[in-house]
DNA sequence: ATCATCAGCGCC
DNA sequence: AAATGGCGCTGATGAT
């Protein structure tokens, strides 16, 4: 399908073309992981609307399946898996049109975990269940190449039998509860992921072994230190540096504004860092030990990750992870590290760095959603106020600042930048000072604590919240207090924003940059993308095209898809950062505001 | 020996 | 009776 054109004028009418339903059965190396050279495709089955037909073969034997995927609609569950057999298979993964089973059921979940697999799909619709012998086997381990050939067609033929069953059904669905738009988004990001992670990043390694030596020997160096005065105590163990912090040094657990003892979420005593911050200091030893164990914990947190990322630079030398598209409750994305178990949205970021090319005189780039969650409260709260700061280029963090003081808490602007957004995340407890300014952002930005209210209204009176998508997320049993706290506000307040912002908007940019440079020819190439942002390998001469195609796709294509596919009139102005590099992270950044049309 | 849970820490 | 959201990974710990 030419999806190109199709994002011209977006429509989820476009679920009413011909479709073909896959399961491919594949080795099971590293679960069936398509880019292991070692497995290929055992088995594929497939229906086109009439009946299901399969065939056993590799991916060189599938050029007709193929060809159909690249023309009608693909249904299938986990259709990631699907497509990078696909593109291995030789299929052009930018005509892909997905509909991923899993996705879909997803969607209807919102915010309520829900088992994803197939089996479970099936039985929730009324289908019949996996038959258990080869369901066994794979679980087992058994490559699915060894196991009865009329066995794994029976199972392979079930799979797309009640893939379609499931797709036909979830559709009526959808419709009756207004869904198709947002499963059309989550499903356009499918195929940009596929190819995404068959990339990797590129750790440097002339920046990584020295980093990793230069940290292994100041972790030796505090550790030594730390043995010769404490020889029993394991650093990693929290409750081993509680006891030592306690009951050896004596000293007093932290407390808070109210002066209740701040304890772990299951009652134990705290150990962490900023707990060890805040721990008073009455001698000099004390103040030398609380600096040293704090560095012990820095270090020895980096070290892990030098260690993993020069073991990656010794072999490989490519780094993997998956995107899981079906775990975050605001469906946002999350990531799992592969080999070398490094997730792409946690790098610490000082070591982003550490990132380079693979090709020479490459650079890194990175572009990303200026401001976004704070754009687009002050969208859903229409917030006069908030949208005059952001065209203004109003520094909120001085106005957060100023208000502490005044309210008697002397503060830095740097310090204040933590309490800005809080309110925006339902935050409303502190020292006085800090609830003044909680109050005073309540008065400044109304427009966006009166919608907050509401849909704390909304889900006291219903269980539920309906967003401007038509995305449902669910607080059953929702009460007020006697005090008149309402259980869940916190998330109430913050799951639309950051859905909205991050498992939409974003995804819709990335979906359109994405295509643009696959239609462009251009060498450049996408390779992360993080909660706000999107990482690329850039051809130097294409630095210019890329900015230029971001600005396009993160404002003027999102505020087009949101029009053309949710009848949204995004009126208030997104913002793009850009930023170029010979590594990540590197390079200076320049901003841009753009003013929907 | 293996598993589940907790606490801590990194990012957006 | 809690009062800032969302993740994944490691190592320690205690239960099975």
């Amino acid at each position: 399908m030419d999806v190109l054109k199709f994002l011209e004028a977006p429509t989820t009418a476009v679920y009413s073309q011909d479709y073909i339903v896959l399961d491919f059965e594949t080795n099971s190396v590293e679960k069936g992981n398509p880019f292991n050279p070692d497995n290929s495709i055992v088995l594929s089955a497939w229906s086109t609307g009439n009946n299901v037909n399969h065939r056993f073969g590799s991916e060189y034997s599938i050029h007709d399946i193929v060809q159909q995927c690249e023309e009608r609609i693909l249904v299938a569950h986990n259709a990631k898996f699907e497509l990078q057999w696909l593109a291995r298979a030789g299929m052009d993964l930018t005509r892909a049109m997905v509909w991923d089973t899993m996705v879909a059921e997803y969607v209807f979940a919102g915010n309520t975990g829900i088992t994803l697999g197939l089996g479970d799909v099936a039985a929730r619709y009324g289908l019949p269940g996996k038959e258990s012998f080869v369901e066994r086997c794979i679980k087992g381990g058994v490559d699915p190449s060894d196991i009865p050939k009329s066995f794994l067609a029976r199972r392979c033929r079930y799979d797309v039998y009640v893939t379609e069953q499931i797709f036909k059904k979830q559709y009526q669905r959808a419709v009756q509860e207004g869904k198709l738009g947002v499963i059309l988004t989550r499903c356009l990001l499918t195929p940009v992921l596929a190819d995404i992670e068959s990339s990797g990043m590129i750790p440097d390694p002339a920046k990584v072994l020295p980093a990793y030596t230069e940290v292994r020997d100041q972790h030796d160096a505090i550790s030594t230190e730390l043995l010769k005065q404490y020889p029993d105590v394991n650093w990693n163990s929290p409750q081993q540096v509680a006891t030592l912090l306690y009951d050896v040094l004596k000293f007093k657990e932290v407390t808070d504004v109210r002066g209740n003892v701040i304890k772990t979420p299951g009652g134990g005593r705290k150990a962490d860092a900023p707990t060890i911050i805040a721990l008073k200091c009455r001698t000099k030893a004390q103040k030398e030990l609380q600096a040293l164990i704090l560095e012990e914990a820095t270090l020895s947190t980096k070290l892990k990750f030098l260690t993993k990322l020069k073991l990656c630079c010794e072999n490989e030398g490519v780094l993997h992870a998956r995107f899981n598209q079906t775990i975050t409750k605001t469906h946002r994305l999350s990531s799992s590290g592969t080999k070398y178990k490094i997730q792409f949205q946690n790098m610490a970021r000082e070591y982003k760095s550490l990132f380079k090319a693979r090709h020479d005189d490459w650079l890194v780039g990175e572009q990303d959603g200026a401001q976004l969650e704070f754009r687009v409260a002050a969208f859903l709260g229409q917030d006069a106020v908030a949208v005059a700061d952001l065209r203004d280029d109003v520094d909120v963090h001085t106005f957060t600042a100023s208000t502490i003081t005044s309210a008697g808490q002397d503060t830095t602007r740097q310090e204040a930048k933590a309490h800005t957004f809080k309110p925006l995340y339902g935050g409303s407890s502190g020292t006085a000072a800090e609830k003044a300014y909680y109050e005073a952002f309540k008065q400044k930005y109304s427009g966006i604590a009166d919608t907050q209210q509401r849909w704390i209204d909304e889900v006291l009176r219903n269980g539920k919240l309906r967003t401007c998508t038509g995305f449902e997320f669910f607080w059953p049993r929702t009460k007020m207090s006697r005090s008149g706290y309402v259980d869940n506000t916190s998330s109430i307040c913050n799951y639309p924003v950051q859905s909205f912002a991050t498992a939409d908007i974003i995804p819709i940019a990335v979906v359109y940059l994405w295509h643009r440079m696959k239609a462009a020819k251009l060498q450049s190439f996408m390779v992360n993308t993080i909660h706000d942002s999107v990482i690329m390998e850039v051809h130097p001469d294409e630095v210019n095209v890329i900015k230029d195609l971001g600005v396009d796709s993160f404002t003027h294509s999102v505020y087009n898809y949101l029009k053309s596919v949710y009848n949204i009139i995004f009126n208030v102005p997104l913002g793009i950062g850009s930023k170029f590099g010979t590594h990540w992270s590197e390079g200076k950044e320049e901003k841009l505001n753009v003013e929907p049309s």
